[in-house]
RNA sequence: GCCGGUGUGGCGGAAUUGGCAGACGCCAGGGACUUAAAAUCCCUUGUUGGAAACAGCGUACCGGUUCGAGCCCGGUCACCGGCACCA
């Protein structure tokens, strides 16, 4: 009998196809399991070896929870807006919904031979108008309950992309996606007040079961700082608001500083006597590229607003006021109080201005260097009522006396802005908004829903700005829904996003079109059990769909407060050098090769038993023959074991032992040490000689791994007709703790804590007998002559240690 | 700079969280089968000394706690990831 595994993989996924064992059912009495993976982009590269890592760990955790009982819900999908595709069709002049269509199909016959348990009547497809209207429909929702808003600001563009980007999307600087330069450009945008859910957003992970690398990179996102806000009156007349978390500093505040965007350097022109030489500034800074301004170690720059002072509130001091492009308009309130005793960026500013620095906490020398505390007992100095106490005391004393005065009180702030909503690009949801002269911007009735895409001339962004729908004029005029008169539509386009912010909802009830899924639905599969992805998503995707499903729940659409249970997360594949695969390093590994050559179930072995899941590991190509081999031992193993198909005695330990280790392993996301025990088996069963009945275990134990090659074997050995279910329809194997257990164990003898010998006793023997054992040994005799035994360490079934002097 | 993470054979990686370091696999070497090769099977494989029994040294580095440390504590170095003028 030979292992012919391209025969057998196309059997078994043909009736897979047929007979759907994988299909989820709403409602049905079992306790459910939603395992969700993220759904991939279909670029026009096909399947990546880096996406079966992340599919083939869920699709085994799945298909071992369906053998345990679980109704489980495994979906696949296709998040298909965005720019790749976009780009693609403009070069080749292919409409990219076409584009599209070839790329989905392409992935899908990749993903079905690969064998993955999904329920293929639930695929769904974001760029599918009977998706993307409830994405339209959402983003109305949105707009009814004020989250959704237009404004005019300065945003991040990307040069290359001709579009604007969110701030999650800039990457040091550059674009994340092209790596291309990213400017500041003032236009006007849609955006989504993601800034109203960030303490819900922090709050709400001690409740989720996520790797704590991914709730301290959103935490550290979200940026909550506590301080307060402090009112500094002005010699202009209007008072001007800074945020600080040092209050207990403010007798050292010595100036002032506007970042040059700051409402104020206008309004103040008149009484501005150098306004040209800010003028200047402001201009240049305007000018100035993200990455320019944020560059390290940049010398500081600024003009001091001759003709404007603040008053200091708290000793009534005159202190100068600046504008300085190192303080942010976007972050507080655009206007910081600078200490520069105790403060790096005030002190390097203060040196090249010549600000006068006032020590207020006492222990460095802050004429040499700012005094930065790490902790906070340092004592106040030259702080009046403050002095003597410490900067822990300081802060809320000081916090008080500013809220007694009205002229402070304490605030929270926190780095995440809005979220840019929209993309001056073609291949995304249209915006279902319109803007009308008289009644401004007016929301599409429901019913006009979805608004579809239309077809373009051409999709070539432009460099006005603008999105290439703007030229679309019989699609852009249109009548007002409220008045009736002549709008226009918004021809900016959702980013991609939009579409994967709520998609795990989508598969609940995916072919709903009267709802974006029912109540029933949602309550029963709601919420996702367990989500595994990149932690390259954990700040965009995974931050914006926390966002949206909390929306979706204070509307009352959905049942659970946070979309998803359970993240984990893997590492990535990397070249075999060690580097990441990519197309000029010409080290990209395509998974069908490697189907062809050693068939899907090696693939699936190996790709799981590479390394640590959640770290980056290399692929090499050598290394896969060791996964083929061992599946070529489990084949062979069948075709000679005993035909009894009772479990052999000799076997008995190693299987509970394996079925436990196996169980606790996939639950645990350690694919590769669950092989290694597989192996481990198997050697012995070659050992000790094995039958049918050991061969049956270890063909469900595999099953989740190689389901095509077990499925075969299950038939061929007469399983199949003996149960009458596939091996994935048989109830999972449970072990007997009692079971695992051998008659005698080795254990290591110890001599002072060195590693002396190995002896065998019977499992559980006490002290006395291992103490005697041990002393049995000619070698231990030798050590312990004319030597007393003063003290045994016992660890039951694993060592010994004696102390001799 | 701040926040995380990781350092174990030639390589990928194990080690039930304080109890025989190197499981499992790859590579390499030797042998069997074969006219031959592939495949398969068996053996060896951390390192140093030794023919061997055996002995010494070994989990990035230095120190500590402990009968016992890859694991805990203090310090140092290196690499990876995230954030970065956030007041």
């Amino acid at each position: 009998m030979k292992y012919d595994f391209a025969r057998i993989e196309q059997k078994w996924q043909k009736i897979w196809m047929e007979q759907k064992p994988f299909a989820a059912v709403t409602g049905d009495s079992r306790p459910k399991f939603y395992g969700l993976i993220e759904f991939p982009y279909p670029s026009g590269q096909g399947l990546h070896v880096g996406h079966p890592r992340p599919f083939t760990a869920m699709d085994i955790i799945c298909r071992k929870k369906r053998m345990e009982g679980y109704n489980v819900l495994f979906p696949i999908g296709y998040d298909a807006f965005g720019l790749p595709t976009e780009n693609y069709a403009i070069k080749n002049h292919i409409h990219p919904a076409i584009v599209t269509k070839q790329n989905i199909q392409r992935f899908r016959s990749q993903l079905q031979m690969l064998g993955y348990s999904f329920d293929w009547d639930r695929e769904i497809d974001t760029t599918d108008p009977n998706y993307y209207k409830w994405t339209q429909w959402i983003f109305l929702k949105l707009w009814e309950n004020g989250l959704a808003y237009k404004a005019t600001m300065p945003v991040n563009w990307c040069t290359s992309c001709k579009c604007v980007l969110a701030n999650e999307e800039v990457v040091n600087g550059v674009c994340e996606r092209c790596g291309s330069e990213v400017i500041r450009k003032e236009k006007s945008q849609w955006m989504l007040r993601i800034t109203k859910y960030a303490q819900r957003l922090i709050d709400d992970l001690d409740d989720v079961d996520y790797i704590e690398r991914v709730k301290i990179q959103q935490r550290n996102w979200i940026g909550r700082s506590t301080g307060a806000e402090v009112d500094f009156q002005t010699t202009a007349g209007d008072a001007l608001r800074i945020f600080t978390t040092r209050c207990d500093t403010l007798f050292g505040a010595t100036y002032m500083v506007l970042a040059p965007e700051h409402p104020y350097v206008k309004k103040w022109k008149d009484q501005i006597t150098n306004y040209a030489e800010v003028e200047a500034y402001v201009d240049e800074a305007a000018h100035k590229s993200d990455f320019e301004r944020s560059e390290l170690n940049k010398e500081k720059t600024g003009v001091k607003l001759e003709g404007v002072r603040a008053i200091n509130p708290v000793n009534g001091k005159e202190i100068p006021i600046f504008i300085s492009d190192y303080v942010l308009v976007t972050y507080g309130t655009g206007a910081i109080m600078a200490v520069p005793a105790h403060d790096e960026r005030d002190w390097e500013f203060a040196k090249k201005f010549g600000c006068e620095i006032i020590e207020v906490v006492k222990g460095g020398d802050v004429e040499k260097a700012a005094f930065t505390l790490k902790d906070d007992t340092g004592i106040m100095v030259n702080s009046g009522f403050l002095d003597g106490l410490t900067v822990k005391e300081a802060i809320p004393t000081m916090t008080k006396w500013l809220e007694e005065q009205g002229i402070g009180k304490e605030k929270v702030n926190y780095k995440l802005r809005d979220w840019v909503f929209s993309r001056q690009r073609y291949w995304g949801e249209p915006i279902p908004m319109v803007h009308c002269p008289k009644c401004g911007w007016v929301p599409l009735p429901e019913s006009e829903l979805p608004l579809l895409l239309p077809n373009v001339e051409s999709y070539e962004p432009t460099d006005t700005g603008e999105s290439p729908l703007s030229k679309m004029t019989d699609w852009v005029n249109c009548k007002c829904p409220k008045c009736g008169g002549s709008a226009q539509r918004e021809t900016d386009t959702m980013p991609q996003w939009a579409g994967s912010s709520w998609y795990f909802l989508r598969y609940m009830d995916p072919h709903n079109d009267k709802e974006l899924a029912s109540k029933e639905a949602l309550e029963y599969w709601s919420p996702v059990d367990w989500y595994n992805g990149g932690m390259e998503h954990t700040t965009l995707h995974l931050l914006y769909s926390r966002f949206w499903h909390k929306f979706l729940y204070d509307i009352g659409v959905v049942p659970t407060k946070e979309p998803y249970q359970k993240r984990t997360s893997h590492g990535m594949i990397l070249g075999e050098g060690g580097e990441k695969m990519s197309k000029s390093r010409g080290n990209v590994v395509n998974p069908n090769d490697i189907v062809d050559q050693y068939g899907a179930d090696t693939m699936r072995l190996h790709i799981m038993f590479i390394g640590d899941f959640e770290k980056a590991v290399s692929w090499s190509n050598e290394a896969v023959k060791g996964s083929k081999r061992f599946l070529d031992r489990c084949w062979n193993l069948a075709d000679q074991c005993a035909d009894d198909e009772a479990i052999s005695p000799r076997n008995e330990a190693i299987i509970h032992k394996t079925i436990k280790k196996v169980t606790s392993d996939i639950d645990d996301l350690k694919m590769n040490t669950a092989i290694a025990a597989l192996m481990t088996m198997v050697n012995e069963f070659y050992a000790n000689g094995c039958t049918k009945g050991d061969v049956e275990q270890l063909l469900l134990l595999l099953s989740p791994f190689a389901p095509h090659m077990v499925e075969e074997l299950w038939e061929v050995k007469g399983f199949a007709a003996k149960y009458g279910k596939m091996a994935c329809q048989m109830p999972w194997p449970t072990h007997d703790e009692s079971k695992t257990v051998e008659a005698t164990v080795e254990m290591a003898v110890q001599v002072c804590g060195k590693l002396k010998a190995t002896v065998q006793v019977p499992t559980d023997s006490d002290q006395e007998t291992v103490v005697a054992a041990a002393m049995a040994l000619e070698k231990i005799a030798k050590l312990a002559d004319g030597k007393q035994l003063v003290k045994t360490i016992l660890v039951p079934n694993k060592l010994v240690n004696l102390i001799l002097r």
